[in-house]
RNA sequence: GGCGUCGUACCCAAGUGGUCUAAGGGAGCAGUUUGCAAAACUGUCAUUCAUCGGUUCGAAUCCGAUCGACGCCUCCA
């Protein structure tokens, strides 16, 4: 099988061969964990759940890590702002993320290191910067990179030093560095940092923010691993510094694949009737819009793409889910076992190895639904194709995870929905009907269909 | 100032030199089905790919210009 991903290294698609054969390492940029993550973050975790469930399914084993950052800026602001500990934010802030990844079937990572315990390593790493030339301490105590020690700075941004332009952020930069692009291995306590602080060789401070990436992924993974993704905004400069500081620190080819997912954006005026234009999971939820349909949104464009999201396209995700999800019953009620996989199978696994195209990949599971609709209208559907279609779907779903498990229908709507077949048996049409009206203030919804009577949440 | 991305039907979205008179989903329209309603299913729906030039036997796909949208340039997935 030819799998193929896109290297931002390399701006091109390159075939992946693993360095240990039939394992993949992958190391993805976790949350910040000051405030709960939204929906735009979870497009890039979910392209990473995506990526790996294709892995998994074409016979990898895949050791994956998730790192979480509890300390920095944000986290230490927030923590002042609500005059709390620092680990009574990034624990509750941990805890959601852990919720909603749940929420949207992304699987877990095998391993979630945190930054607060990794300290040591990190110094011994600044350590080694230190000691090898590639850093310097300043008289306040703080640790920066030297991005001039390092010859290929800039390689993976595609970066040219000499054209960077002086941004006021660099240039209103309190601290006093060599070379304004050189970055902080090692900040200094501040004021403001509280009683947030580790003991240093070069005194008390905190660890800059990309020695944790670079630290724990080549604690859990190697040196030298396979694939590390993020978003496009940590090309620069979270990226960059992290290939920086691991290869001058370690002599390391470090990682072979960079994969970075696209930005999502805020659309829809309507959803964002606050400022901030953001939406989080629990409020999706909250909204009326399935796990399912989230999921299926986020992958119905590629993730390379820029991805604006709406209700609209909400709304247009929730009837694709359907649609598969109708095939997928009335398969149920036809099939008979085996495992047997359609042609169309291979072509949908194909797709998809090529650089994760799931727009694609659905293109093609559209075709088959619309192939066994056809089969089942005309009546011609043997068993052993219905069950066929069962294993596709079933399969497929293994990547997707958008087929639907049985609703819990509660018992006083069971019954009601008992009553009112009765009452069409007598073809009491005003009770059934007063019935599903009832049903539905209840927030669900009766449809007679040809075999029986389906009832689910409105 | 530097680097880079994108512009495909009413909406979303694949396709990146010939099989494209452009996949798929949603909406619309037509039909089948139905106690009613709804749902479901089927069919239909871009001679055209921002615009203008160029390269080529051949371009949505390559090159140039123009217009438009956007990202990054130190802590944002």
């Amino acid at each position: 099988m030819n799998i193929k991903f896109y290297n931002t290294l390399t701006r091109q698609k390159e075939n992946f061969n693993p360095i240990k054969s039939g394992e993949v390492s992958i190391y993805t940029c976790g949350p910040t964990v000051y405030d709960r993550s939204h929906i735009g973050n979870f497009r890039t975790f979910l392209f990473e759940d995506i990526l790996k469930r294709i892995l998994q399914l074409v016979g990898y084993k895949v050791k994956h890590v998730m790192n979480i950052t509890d300390v920095d800026d944000k986290t230490i602001k927030k923590a002042n702002d609500e005059s709390k500990t620092l680990a009574e934010i990034t624990s509750k802030y941990t805890a959601e993320f852990m919720e909603d990844l749940a929420m949207l079937k992304i699987l877990p990572a095998d391993e979630f290191p945190v930054a607060t315990n990794h300290i040591q390593e990190m110094i011994v790493m600044i350590s080694t910067l230190i000691k090898n030339g590639n850093a310097y301490t300043t008289d306040n105590g703080s640790v920066f990179f030297s991005i001039e020690s390092y010859k290929d700075y800039g390689k993976l941004a595609q970066l040219d030093l000499k054209g960077l332009k002086q941004t006021e952020r660099v240039s209103s930069d309190e601290y006093t560095k060599d070379h304004p692009q050189d970055f902080a291995l090692w900040k200094a306590w501040k004021e403001e940092d509280g009683d947030v602080s580790w003991d240093s060789p070069w005194g008390k401070g905190r660890p800059g923010w990309h020695m944790e990436c670079s630290v724990m992924s080549t604690q859990y993974l190697g040196n030298h691993f396979d694939i590390h993704c993020g978003g496009v905004d940590n090309i620069f400069p979270h990226h960059e510094n992290e290939i920086a500081q691991s290869c001058a620190a370690l002599n390391t080819q470090f990682v072979n694949i960079w994969m970075h997912s696209e930005h999502l954006i805020m659309a829809d005026e309507k959803m964002s009737k606050s400022l901030g234009n953001i939406k989080t999971i629990p409020e999706l939820l909250a909204d009326g819009h399935s796990n399912e349909s989230l999921r299926f949104a986020l992958i119905s464009s590629h993730y390379r793409s820029k991805l604006a999201f709406s209700n609209n396209k909400l709304e247009d995700a929730k009837k694709s889910v359907h649609r598969i999800n109708e095939l997928y019953h009335k398969l149920q009620k036809i099939a008979d076992a085996g495992n047997t996989m359609p042609d169309e199978f291979d072509q949908f696994i194909e797709i998809l190895v090529d650089d994760l195209n799931t727009p694609k990949a659905l293109g093609v599971l559209f075709n088959y639904v619309r192939k066994l609709n056809r089969k089942i209208d005309n009546d011609k559907l043997s068993k052993k194709e219905a069950s066929i279609g069962l294993n596709f779907l079933n399969k497929a779903d293994i990547i997707l995870s958008i087929l639907k498990k049985q609703d819990d229908i509660p018992e006083n709507i069971v019954q009601l929905v008992t009553q009112r077949e009765s009452a069409r048996k007598e073809k009491n049409w005003k009770l059934s009907d007063d019935l599903r009206e009832e049903l539905k203030k209840k927030g669900w919804i009766v449809e007679d269909l040809p075999d029986g009577t389906k009832c689910y949440p409105l």
